[in-house]
This record gives structure tokens, sequence and C-alpha cells, in this order.
RNA sequence: UCCUCGGUAGCUCAAUGGUAGAGCAUGCGGCUGUUAACCGCAGGGUUGUAGGUUCAAGUCCUACCCGAGGAGCCA
């Protein structure tokens, strides 16, 4: 059939009340009555009222608006006209339809799914409204984090998916063939952003991060979207600020874009996003120690903080907020030591409240080569891996400080939803390869 | 890997050890303004799998499979 280019887009429809004009789209809901069919079309721009009247109609146009069935993608053409009582405040009269191509027996009903039944089907799952708010709402960020960055004059620098080695060696990694020898896919690119830093000055890398860990909760994937930025002479006061002014930013960028979406489609609280201006309160990891122990918290020093933990100290706050300097032992090799207190690690996380807990987590990097080399050995790594990582130390060490977000504990957090698995697009899950 | 919970109609869920049900979806009928429309009727089942206990098992026992949430790990 020929496309007809001059069809409008639904979100354009405003502009056009009192015109004719031709809409495609699928079939979101067909209301039918004895002499009137009320059809809701979707096109992903919006939705609009479509309506038919028997007698106004020819026969044939009436049987096919009567049929009608969810999903199916239909052409319209009619007369755009305002009304109280369509959703979006404007129908179409409707004197022409096509189905272009029917749809049978459409899984998905107006009613409620589990969460299995519509990850199977999350190729169509992702039509319903509220998915695809969260695809805009995802889109928005990604933009946003681009622009923060551009605007800072940050420069991208792509990291690579297939990595000889282990960047932390602390977790899994998702092991390939390369050619004959064993290759990983990157759990982060922030080794390389080190390097990068040397080259541009401020660098960050966004792209998909693999963990092969068998978790099994709604705050983890195993294929997820990270943003790190990575500051050379920038240090760990540096990286918090950025980190704080970064988030804040995004939150604006979501509410600023979304407000309809948010506040409708998902039911957000948005005054809760409103709240999110930096700085935000900070507290060092022994103030956070001392806090829950006086909250009647059993936590003893030297100690990551548990899921419980995080929640409720974080129940103190009404916004997001900082840790630093957790102890060294329990971070990555990389992180610089604290000059004030051997036993700390120049590390932060910006953790939100209610309930969604670390979004960010980052700090400033060791840059003695000496230091470095016995980190490597004391975590079990191989040396010879980290030759090129080493020569970042050898010719100009300097300074550095980074941090990484995950796209989709911001995305998730923003729209208030409870589970990271409708916060993109395809998950990846312990149990879910498909679709 | 560990702990907890679950698996019954296409979907979401009920069902004291005693005839397997409802709502929605689907089909048919009704309704001139519906908003998850509403009203009536109908079809729809190897109760995750395999054993076991019992006069009798969706229900109790054992093993296994699948899933969810949490722990650990982290973004």
């Amino acid at each position: 059939m020929a496309i007809d280019h001059l069809h409008t887009w639904i979100h354009e429809i405003a502009d056009h009340a009192g015109e004719e004009v031709t809409l495609r789209g699928w079939v979101q809901k067909n209301r039918v009555m004895k002499k009137l069919v009320f059809c809701v079309v979707r096109d992903g721009t919006g939705i609009c009222q479509a309506v038919i009247t028997r007698g106004e109609v020819d026969d044939a146009m009436w049987e096919r608006a009567v049929s009608l069935t969810q999903e199916s993608s239909i052409e319209l053409r009619g007369i755009v006209q305002a009304d109280q009582r369509a959703p979006g405040g404007y129908e179409m009269q409707a004197r022409e339809l096509q189905v272009l191509s029917p749809s049978v027996d459409y899984p998905i009903t107006p009613k409620e799914h589990g969460a299995e039944f519509l990850l199977d089907r999350r190729h169509l799952w992702l039509r319903s409204s509220k998915q695809h708010a969260l695809l805009k709402i995802r889109h928005t960020l990604e933009r946003a984090i681009h622009d923060f960055f551009h605007s800072r004059g940050f420069t991208q620098v792509d990291a690579p998916i297939f990595t000889p080695n282990a960047c932390e060696g602390t977790t899994t990694l998702f092991e390939t063939e390369y050619f004959g020898q064993k290759a990983y896919l990157s759990q982060s690119g922030q080794l390389y952003m080190e390097a990068a830093a040397a080259a541009v000055g401020k660098a960050y890398c966004f792209g998909p991060t693999f963990r092969a860990e068998k978790s099994k909760t709604r705050r983890h994937l195993t294929e997820f979207w990270m943003v790190e930025p990575e500051v050379a002479f920038a240090d760990l006061d540096d990286m918090m600020q950025l980190a704080e002014e970064f988030f804040e930013y995004l939150v604006g960028r979501s509410v600023e874009e979304h407000r309809d979406l948010l506040e409708g489609t998902l039911d957000r609280d948005v005054s809760m996003l409103e709240k999110v201006v930096a700085p935000f309160p900070r507290l060092s990891y022994d103030d956070a120690v001392r806090q829950l122990n006086a909250l009647g918290h059993d936590f003893e020093w030297g100690g990551d903080f548990g899921s419980p933990d995080e929640t409720k100290l974080a129940e103190q706050f009404d916004r997001p907020f900082v840790v630093h300097r957790f102890p060294a032992a329990i971070k990555a090799f990389y992180m610089g030591r604290d000059p004030q207190d051997e036993r700390l690690s120049l590390s932060m996380d910006v953790l939100a409240p209610e309930g969604y807990g670390e979004i960010i987590g980052g700090g400033e990097r060791a840059s003695d080569l000496a230091y470095l080399e016995a980190q490597v050995e004391k975590h079990g790594l191989p040396p010879e891996a980290f030759g090129w990582y080493f020569d970042l130390r050898r010719y100009g060490s300097f300074p550095h400080a980074g941090f990484g977000l995950g796209l989709e504990r911001m995305v998730t957090y923003v729209s208030g939803i409870r589970h990271l698995r409708e916060a993109i697009p395809f998950p990846r899950l312990i149990h879910r390869l498909g679709p």
C-alpha cells in the first residue's frame, strides 16, 4: 500500500483542530455500541479517540469499525475537533477507516498480568502506556547525560566491550572466546577512562556493562548501562560536587520534560524529585556507622552497607545523600587512600531516598605506581594484564577521580517504579536472556 | 550458592482431605458519548512433573523442574 507521508502524528493533533487529517496507528481499545464506536488509536506519540457513527459512514466501514481488534494497525481519516469527553481533549469524527493489518488474540489485555508473563512478551509490553513512559524518560536521561558532560567540556571516549581481564577483579565476568583466547565482557570502562583523562582531561564513557553475578533482586541486571566520567587533577571533593550537580541536573531535566508522564502515567510524587538540589547531605562512613548504631541498628565498623543498612540510613533523609571514605578493604584495588587515615579509601557513594539506594559509586584513584602494583598482587590479579594501566603512573602520573552512575537505577528512581527490569527495553536477568 | 514464598481456565486469583470456581479476556446478544464502559448468555481445565499416603489429593508426604522476593555482590 502507498504510504501517505502527509499523515498526522497524534502529538500534533491539537494543531489540526477543525481540519481533516489522516492518522495511522494501532487500536488500543475499541468500544462498540449500537450506533457508535469509540476507537482509541495509539501511534507512539500519543493517543486519540476516533468516533465512528452508524449511518454517517457506509455499511462496509461500519462493519470494519465494529470488528476492530486490539493492536490492529489502522489508518483513519476524518475531522479533528476539541471535545472535553475525549482523552487528550481532541477526537476525530472518522469518515474513512482502513485496517492495514489485523491483530488477532493480542495477549496483553487491559487487565492485570504477572511479571513473568509480561517479560516473556516484552516486545509487545513496550507498547503499553507505562512502558512507553519509561522509554521516554530513559531517552531523556540519556540525552541529559550527554548534554551535561558536553556543556562542561567533557569528551566522550568509548570504552571497549571485549576486555582481556577483569577491571576490578572482584565480581564475576561473562567469559567468551576470542579467536582462541579468553575474553571477558566489560564490567566497567573506568580503567580506560583513566587513560582517556590523560588524553582529553575530562572524559566520560556511556555504554553497556556486564556482570555475571547471580543476583536475584530488583536492583540488579546482568546487562545494564553505566555512565563513567573521569577527571584529571580532580580529587574526592571535586567528584562529590560533580556527582551531586550531575544528579540534580538529570532529575531536573526529567521533571522539566516529563512532568505529565511522571504525575500521570507513572503516578510519581514529583515533589520528592523537586527536593533534589545540590549540595546533598554528606556523611563519612565513620559517621554513617555511628548513626546506624545510634538508631539501634547493629553494624560493625569495617563492613560494607547491606541493603537493610542502606535503607535505614536513607530513612534519615528526604533527598539523595553522599557517604564517603569507606574502609579501603571493601573497595576496589585502584581506590586512593585517605592520607588522614590509612584504613580509609577516597571513595564515595550517592544514595537515593525512598528505598532506591546506591545510584552512583566512585572516588579518587591511586596514582602511586608502587602502591598500585602492591594492590594488584594483594587482590590476586595478574600483573601482566595491568601493564598498560601501570604506564599511566609511569608516564606523568596525575591525581584523578571519577564515578559510575547506573542508568537503569536512575530511570527507576526518577520514575518511581519498583523494579529495575522495567527501566531497560529488553532486560537481561539471571533467568532471562530473551526476548 | 543460601533463605522464604509461589506454580489451578488465555490472564489475575479462589477452593476445611469430599461435585474445580470467580473476575477479566474471547464469542454471541443488548445499549447514542464510552473513558479498565456497562448488562445478559455461552464456550473454555491432564490443578508444574514423577512417585507416595488415603475409601477419596488442587489440598498431606518425597524428589525434581520453573519462577518471584531477599541475602551476598555491586551501578
